[in-house]
DNA sequence: CTGAAAGCGCTTACAG
DNA sequence: CTGAAAGCGCTTACAG
């Protein structure tokens, strides 16, 4: 079987005697290599790399032994050309913090790993008119595999509408579902937070205050609205002037536990909706001469390194994000999102309450 | 000027009547469109795309006006198999922290921008003995146009030998030359904590301590001797009891500074190599009642976004990451590292002392 | 279960 | 300054 065109160019491993130093090629080898080296065709090899049924098992084995034989590897680039898409899986987001971000992009590795496809990052400015256009020409400029988008770009239904329209495979994280199953990974921060309600009525806390997220993020309704419902299903009712809309940065959470802290009654407990907002309340409450959590109870959400590392270490809520990066990549590596998984319920994850030195009972 | 096989597969776009709407074609548009609908040859088009000097102005203006009436733009995965090399620039590092990546990253991308390269983070394990193959084979499975290296893992010569090996552009960051100026990228450490030590000899300290990273690290050597020979030139050497070596988490940051404030004399002022750890001097510094700066002043070095949000604001030295990311960046796209750019200095950055709340005068 | 031909969208020699 | 041919390393129809 020799090959039809000796004359035409060949790769360096193609020579017309294999000689035994071929072997030791390092990652050079072509599906023609390995076709000519076996005796099959490249098309059969390529059955092989595919995992296509048709092929004898015994073919299988021998085209299988000589590609490990030789480190093979089909060229991404390659196959990416002749399938018209690449294996590659973008991961859009806006601007959550640092370590959300890097928990993020560490489960969707989790779940990239040894499995030929990697990860692109394309943080965006959502707040910039023509960002989806952004994110449009990065999916069709990379043909990338499938998209990963996290709050708050996930809740945005013109980008999920985009992605739709160029036909990409895409999973949106969202506190709540939104889309088709097959599209969603939920995050249950509604529970989480009613949770920590709970937790906060059982201590006996009855002044209470509450530091929210921007009202126009999904998240802010999850988080305030299951704290809220918690406390209202014990019979407390939160008045309005004990919520103060931050906007979960530091500084927010500073000037909304300032506010809180000079009302009177004073709160015995404020549940931050993220953590960067509790390390403010813990620097207004040291500014007044407040000790946590003998004169105040703080809870916050996230559980960044940052919870652990205030002092009194903070309670919070921590929510399992490298499981759900990982989740999430599996999800756009799965087979075809059609038949069963389309109807299915959409995935959810369950943020936990953890207890540290921030909150106790109220005085007297 | 008609195609010469007419009977072949042709790509939607190439319909033998060029109507009209053809126009609004969205990125589908091919070189062949370009050089039919432009009538020169797809070869003259590659130029074009290329910005060889050998095409003629008219041509190109011609050339580029339909490019971007029909917003083409050419396709990496086809580039990059007849270039042998993607346009992808991979991040690698080990484990330095969540904002450190984050802003390394944002730095990259800024420098990435609208050229046409994308970057694919790659996080390893140092730790593990066959970690150089995983980069190996992440660089040359995705045939790399280069990879940003940032410590520790910028730090090892064996990884840097492999890739010189595969021949992939590389960029080294690290806080002292280590490689030819055309791989490095220095963050003047030792600089920056010499003027830390200035600093807090000119408040007036004279019992001091420092907390280190781990001995193995280089930035370890830069920063802690930096901040020592610093004070060695204003005539105050520190005894050896008197320094700890930290691992640069929150955690030995907290054991460090028991220890150190345990001594007798008791420190007045504590240089932590990192924000973390200096962090964990604060949680130290609570515990045992006494405050900062009144009865301690402490120096961080990163200025991470902690840094800002501890209380009292936390003085530390300020390091520009992003940056630092983006002129990584911004080397791996230049022109060929060869020529003049070899023989200069490597480039290098300064990072700064920014004064905050946590240092004051020693009492008495 | 297997293969020969044509193609994916570009670039590299090579020739003018 | 320009172009026709061959190729990069794979896959898709199509045929057996």
């Amino acid at each position: 079987m020799t090959e039809s065109a000796p004359r035409t160019r060949r790769s360096r491993t193609a020579s017309l005697l294999p000689a035994p130093e071929d072997t030791g090629l390092t990652g050079k080898a072509t599906i023609n290599d390995i076709a000519r080296l076996t005796g099959v065709s490249k098309k059969t090899v390529s059955r092989v790399i595919n995992n296509s049924p048709l092929v004898h098992p015994e073919t299988r084995e021998k085209v299988l032994a000589l590609m490990k034989q030789l480190g093979y590897t089909p060229d991404p680039q390659a196959r990416g050309l002749a399938f018209r898409r690449s294996f590659l899986i973008g991961l859009v987001y806006d601007n959550p913090t640092a370590q959300y971000i890097v928990n993020m992009q560490y489960g969707a590795l989790d779940a990239l790993r040894d499995s030929g496809y990697e990860l692109v990052v394309h943080p965006c400015d959502s707040s910039k008119e023509d960002y989806i256009d952004g994110v449009r020409r990065f999916v069709q400029q990379q043909k990338l595999h499938g998209v990963i988008l996290i709050p708050r770009v996930s809740e945005d239904e013109q980008l999920a509408a985009a992605l739709r329209e160029i036909g990409v495979r895409y999973v949106r994280i969202a506190s709540v579902p939104m889309d088709a199953a097959a599209h969603m990974l939920v995050t249950q921060d509604r529970q989480a937070s009613t949770e920590a309600a709970n937790y906060i009525e059982s201590l006996g806390h009855r002044t209470i205050g509450l530091i929210t997220g921007p009202r126009r993020y999904r998240s802010t309704i999850e988080r305030g609205g299951g704290f809220l419902g918690g406390l209202d299903a014990r019979g407390i009712k939160l008045p309005p002037d004990y919520i103060f809309e931050g906007g979960y940065t530091f500084d927010s959470g500073v000037a909304g536990a300032e506010y809180l802290l000079a009302k009177s009654p004073r709160p015995t407990a404020i549940f931050a909706c993220n953590d960067e907002m509790a390390a403010g309340v813990y620097k207004a409450a040291m500014r007044r001469g407040l000790s946590i959590p003998g004169d105040l109870s703080v809870v916050g959400f996230d559980d960044s390194p940052l919870a652990a590392q205030l002092w009194p270490a903070l309670t919070t809520i921590h929510s399992p994000t490298r499981d759900v990066g990982r989740q999430a990549a599996q999800m756009l590596l799965g087979e075809e999102p059609s038949s069963e998984a389309a109807a299915v319920a959409p995935r959810a994850v369950n943020p936990q309450l953890v207890v540290r030195d921030s909150t106790q009972r109220p005085k007297g």
